[in-house]
DNA sequence: TAGAATCGGTAACAAGAGTTACGCAAATTC
DNA sequence: GAATTTGCGTAACTCTTGTTACCGATTCTA
């Protein structure tokens, strides 16, 4: 078991502990490895889920399989990175998606009991378990609330707005061409100027080759809230 | 302190304890409580979390306060709920958001170090913790899912679907009037009629009264993924 | 330095969906 | 049982935004 210790150094949930401290972690834990072939099936949604897994080596994707065989990718792990996190300790304690070895991969997983155990008995790794579902909370809040923005006025306000805060002046350096602008708000480029143009010519805004001048933030703020 | 312990039977932190159990728990995480008059802030935005906060009496707002003064409620808590469980254990440790009484309330804080302290040497406590967290990460992403759906079409297809799912059957029953269909989908009425029609036409479903028949799965899984 | 590629503004167009309004049918009320 | 209300389909209109295309300016490259 040893052998995936050093490729689990750079797992969130083994931060600060050396190598050393991992093996006796990982056999305390009982860590089972599993070998996977490439496109073979890991976890399929509505398994019941009753253990952690941590990709030792490969690259999995969690994907909607629907029933009809379409597939839709939501995200890509790589090694380090774990999945069952979530639904593990939850009331609904099946997996909602499913998980494809993409490559031979090696997955290494931790009964929910082990888990318990180590948790109880390990400071360091329980803090750990909590800052991975603490940041996972805070990051898709952060989602929903720019995916709660429904028109291209409010995602241009809240993105004004959320650079004020970081830069602390209503002059905002934009560091970013007009297209990664665009892209990073998900809207199209041409839409992005047309928005511009139009919050400039309605006095909410003012802007320049680089910097964008927030005229009003009361205004801008008085957009986004509708 | 005691006094609290009856009120907190009924929260998912202190589920599975009886009214001695919480009260001796109550007394081991150093709880503080901390009385607010209506309308006074509990915590502001940017403010550092080091402290959980149950209510224990009252009701709080989780609240945006925009700079100029704007505010933008977001949810109501109330007695035996909970705020800042995300943020205390995250690489953020932030507020996110303003919390604020609406009424005069007891707000029970318990500090970081205690919490650890209880959760590595209660293991219902930690159990109850995990779950809360847990729960709300698969809350959140259902609403993810959701929000991530643009156009009606799709909002439609996952709606058929998922009840597809729940009721087992291609002939699915509208238990619903137009109008609350078109709400919990968050559309406009002659959109979601609109839509059905259209769908209907293109032979993917059909319709009467108070049913709406699947005539091809795949297909409404096609338009879903696109 | 000339040519090519990239970026950004702009305009014209199309599609999707909210809005409003109207009328019919069913249900409810008196 | 007549009258009022409610729900729903439907059509017309409008607004927002994605799409495509074009052009000038700037940057990169050979």
């Amino acid at each position: 078991m040893n052998t995936y210790a050093k490729s689990l150094e750079n797992c969130i949930l083994f931060k600060h502990l050396n190598e050393a401290n991992i093996s006796s972690l990982l056999k305390v834990l009982q860590v089972k490895a599993v070998s996977y072939e490439k496109e073979s099936i890991i976890a399929l949604e509505g398994d019941r889920c009753t253990s952690l897994g941590i990709i030792a080596a490969g690259k999995i994707e969690l994907q909607n399989i629907y029933p009809s065989g379409k597939v839709a990718t939501l995200t890509t792990l790589m090694p380090g990175q774990c999945f069952g996190e979530a639904v593990l300790f939850s009331d609904q304690d099946h997996y909602p998606i499913s998980a494809v070895a993409k490559t031979k991969s090696t997955i290494l997983f931790i009964e929910k009991e082990s888990i318990m155990h180590g948790l109880t008995h390990h400071p360091i790794l329980l803090n750990n378990f909590l800052r991975l579902l603490s940041n996972k909370l805070t990051m898709m809040n952060r989602k929903i609330k720019v995916l709660s923005l429904d028109t291209i006025r409010q995602k241009v306000c809240n993105y004004l707005l959320k650079e004020y805060q970081t830069q602390k002046s209503v002059m905002i350096q934009t560091h970013m061409s007009r297209k990664a602008m665009a892209e990073h708000m998900s809207i199209q480029r041409p839409s992005l100027s047309r928005e511009l143009i139009k919050m400039k010519e309605e006095g909410l805004i003012d802007f320049d080759k680089g910097t964008i001048k927030i005229l009003s933030l009361e205004a801008l703020e008085d957009e986004l809230i509708g």
